[in-house]
DNA sequence: AGCGACATGTAATACGTTACATGATTGG
DNA sequence: CCAATCATGTAACGTATTACATGTCGCT
């Protein structure tokens, strides 16, 4: 029942449509949560018949009407309330150290195409969270404190990026190494 | 379908039960993949429907008996060729994030007593994972090839766990600092 | 005329989690 | 005698993925 709290904790700051709460998924939110629309509009259909969100119809010109989603004072109890509870890590279900661990079963080089290609992801979505730090965080001080804490999570998905670039690097320079030459 | 992999990448090696593989998931391997003894004999039972693995029946004397899984040529085929295909980032899901997202919501002291039970956890694991390294991987020239590559997945546990203390340093600093006091 | 962004959904299937369920043996 | 380890499963439920489905508007 996590994505209804990421929603929540999307919604407690200012009203989405289910629409630009996947937005907010596929950008900088993305760090730290990964969810597709439809999820988004099963969970949303959810928390509204559970009283948690309150959903307002907006009629627009020049494009289709929205349903603006805000916090009830019920859901943001509930969201207060989970706040308090310890958090484990999230589960790790890595394809790529699947290939690698069973790497002898192919060869090098496939492996090392796979790691490079992986490798240019990741520095992608870095490069796009510093460009967030940049524009939104060169100056904690100027923001407002609610908007600071965005900053934690953001330093999470900056560290993750870099550290799976370093990995990259460094198994594909093992892998190049003598110790991984094909004869054993 | 990765679960599937994950097993068969472990068969190749050696044959396992699904109780040895489960304490496989819960030791080093799940450095890179997660997974229940429900989820494993599960997909055992559907990796013997379709020919990828094969079922002998093991007697013991002083424990029960148990079902040996072999990788089948089928398997292997099945398997090899799944290593050629590119592989995706797993999807992160960190309630741990949320938190410190929406963390104007609760106290400092909430979330940084949050963020150590963390540092803790990860902090075992990284320990448990530099003690494999230490035991199995200290010497790369002195065990076969195809146990090296193991190292490389390990390699991407030692630094996930040690990447999760770092940031968990960082995050608790920066809320004992001026920016973050209540506030704002 | 066609593409991309806006906007919202259903349905089927796959996968993961939690609870329930059993039973032998070994060691304290 | 009780708890832990070995060993394997079923059932119910919750969540995620994938495919299908529709329609507007603005721009080129």
């Amino acid at each position: 029942m996590a994505l209804a709290h990421a929603i929540l904790a999307l919604l407690a700051d200012r009203s989405f449509s289910g629409y630009e709460l996947t937005k907010e998924f596929e950008g900088s939110v993305g760090c730290f949560w990964k969810a597709t629309h439809q999820q988004i509009y099963r969970e949303l259909a959810a928390l509204e018949e559970r009283r948690f969100v309150h959903a307002d119809l907006v009629a627009q010109e020049g494009r289709p009407n929205k349903k603006l989603y805000e916090l009830t004072e019920a859901g943001k109890r509930w969201l207060s309330e989970w706040m308090a509870e310890p958090s484990e890590p999230c589960a790790v279900r890595e394809d790529m150290l699947v290939k690698t661990f069973a790497g002898y079963l192919t060869s090098p080089e496939v492996l090392i195409a796979d790691i490079e290609r992986r490798k240019a992801l990741h520095a992608e979505k870095l490069a796009y969270y510093r460009q967030i730090e940049r524009e939104h965080f060169s100056d904690l001080s100027a923001i407002p404190i609610e908007k600071r804490f965005g900053y934690l999570s953001l330093k999470r998905g900056l560290r993750y990026e870099a550290d799976w670039v370093a990995w990259c690097d460094e198994a594909a320079a093992l892998l190049r190494s003598p110790s991984f030459a094909s004869p054993g």
